[in-house]
This record gives C-alpha cells, sequence and structure tokens, in this order.
DNA sequence: TAAAACTACGTAGTTAACTACATAAATACA
DNA sequence: TGTATTTATGTAGTTAACTACGTAGTTTTA
C-alpha cells in the first residue's frame, strides 16, 4: 500500500472500501469456480434470501438485498437466465411479479452449503483482528443511519 | 454456531463494503458542491500524491494511489481536462508523460484545505466507534497482502 | 366515481473501477 | 549490433452498482 494514501489516511477511505470489497468479490468467484461451481458472489443475496422467504416480489428482495430496484431486476434477469429462479404475476396484484427458486436452484444451494461454510471460516481468519471489521461496518452503517457524513460535516 | 444462517453477514460483506463505500463518496461530492468547489472525491488521491512528490509519471502515480494504469489515466485526463494538471513528455524517457499541478490546481487546493479538514473531523465522529473502521480496514489490507480470502479457503 | 397520487416494475444511460490487448521506447543480451 | 525483453502508456470493452425517467396497475380523495 501506498505511502500518500496512508498519509492522507480518512479521506481516501472510501477508495480503500471499494477496493477491498472488490478483491474479496474476485476471490469469491475464484473459489465457486475452483469447486466447480457456477455462480457469481453478487447473486448470494438474492438466492439467500429467496431460500429463506420463499416467494417474494421484486420490491420486497429489493428491499431485503438493500439494493435500488433495477439493480436488483438485473441480477433476477441474470438468475432467471440461468434458471436458478422462476417468475409469475401476483393474481392479487397484476403489477407484481413473484420470484422463487427453481429445482435447479435448491439443488445448486445444496451443492453451495458447505462451500459458503468454507468461505465463512477463511473470511473468519482474514477479518478476525483487533479491530474486528464486520463489527466496525455495522456500527458505521448504524451511525450512518442516525447522521450521514453530508449532515456531520454541516452541522460542525 | 455455524450454521448457514450466520453465513449470511461475513458472505455479503463485499456487497455492504461496495455500499458504504458509495454513499461516502455521493456525500463527498455533495460536500464539495456545498461548499461551492468544483472537484470529484475520486480525484483526491492524485490531486493529494502530486502536491506531495511534484511531478511523477502516469505508472508513478498508479502506483502510489494503488489504482490501475488505466484508471489512473481516465483520472488524469478528467483533470487535465479541468485545467487542474498539466503534463509534458519526460526529456530523458520519451515514453513517459509527467504529470504537475497547474497554478489553478494549486489554488484550488489551497481552497480546500479547509474542507478536507472538516472531512476530517466529520468522518473521524462517523468512524470513531468501538471497532474503529479505518484500523480495520488497515489491518485486514495487511491480512489480504500476507494471504488472500482464495489462498485462505484452498487451504482449508 | 373520476381524477390525482402512489406503487411496482422496466429501460436507458451513467459511473468508476477493472482486464485484455496494442504500441512505442528503453534496456539487456547473444 | 541487432534482436529479445521489459517498461510506459494508451485504447477498447466489461462490470456491478447507480439515477432518471416512463408506464401500467392500485388506492385515495374531492
Amino acid at each position: 500500500m501506498s505511502n500518500v494514501i496512508d498519509a492522507s489516511g480518512i479521506l481516501a477511505i472510501s477508495t480503500r472500501l471499494q477496493r477491498l470489497a472488490d478483491q474479496l468479490r474476485k476471490d469469491g468467484q475464484l473459489i465457486y469456480k475452483a469447486h466447480g461451481i457456477e455462480f457469481e458472489p453478487k447473486w448470494f443475496p438474492v438466492i439467500y434470501t429467496l431460500q429463506q422467504k420463499g416467494q417474494l416480489s421484486v420490491m420486497e428482495i429489493a428491499v431485503e438485498i438493500g439494493y435500488t430496484h433495477p439493480s436488483t431486476i438485473s441480477l433476477l434477469k441474470e438468475l432467471e437466465k440461468e434458471k436458478l429462479i422462476r417468475s409469475k404475476k401476483d393474481k392479487q396484484d397484476e403489477r407484481k411479479r413473484l420470484l422463487s427458486l427453481t429445482e435447479k436452484g435448491e439443488e445448486l444451494i445444496q451443492q453451495m452449503k458447505p462451500v459458503w461454510k468454507r468461505m465463512q471460516q477463511a473470511l473468519t481468519s482474514l477479518l478476525h483482528t483487533e479491530n474486528n471489521l464486520m463489527a466496525a461496518i455495522h456500527e458505521v452503517e448504524q451511525q450512518m443511519e442516525q447522521k450521514g457524513f453530508f449532515e456531520r460535516e454541516r452541522g460542525l
């Protein structure tokens, strides 16, 4: 890591967060591939949510995973193309599209579960430092909810 | 303890890092705008580096800010378009392009310095939680350098 | 009960990073 | 000294999120 960024420290934080996120996602891709599983890390939140909750609409999924709905729609498109999920119109509300896992999706999840467990172990070893990154993110997310960066600067 | 439910948080970590990075960058944009300064947060590492080191080549900047050279080139293009930096050929090595701040660039930096200080304060208040995010990132970056996520999973 | 407002979903285009590939200049080496 | 390798820069295309805007149902309200 470079001298200057270290020196300028906190102001380059978003840059560093982004780079870390990127590296983790790419390693995630490699791990799935190494296990012969065709799955993208970015699909995880959707697939995981659908397994937990069963049938959900586009907006329900978007809210659940914390993405905007256009981002969610593009993920759903990919997953439908892979035949891991399917959709049908809601009879009660014709605007809604209800998504659920296919057989293939359910099977893939079973196949991925042991890999997820190993990933979790690897991540735990990686992140278990003096200042716990997961906890820190959670805390900062809560701080942001109360009062964002912009409001804090303005209120100085 | 280590079932799939617990895995959900940590496996979606890259997603959460990315979102946090995004929010901070956007608030950074708003803060510059609120102070009437035409400056993008993503320009910060380049500008800061040039101020510290004076004249540098494209690759020297890329290494210093920790980006790939194509990413760096596109940042440099924007900054040249804004006339905040200029470039000239290196007489010793005709492949190289030497970048430096313009007068306008130097002036803008002076104008931004107090804003940077306020941002630093606001970020400090935001990030100073029980588990310090800056410290956690730094620690995880070091862990990754020693042994990445991929190697850790493979070595289990 | 018709108009207004809201909600759900979709599309188009943007952004800020990346990888892969290409070219030209400098350096190493047989 | 000429060829091979390395280095510096540049271009094209990709990715994974976003915002802005549009349309079609649903609900509220005057």
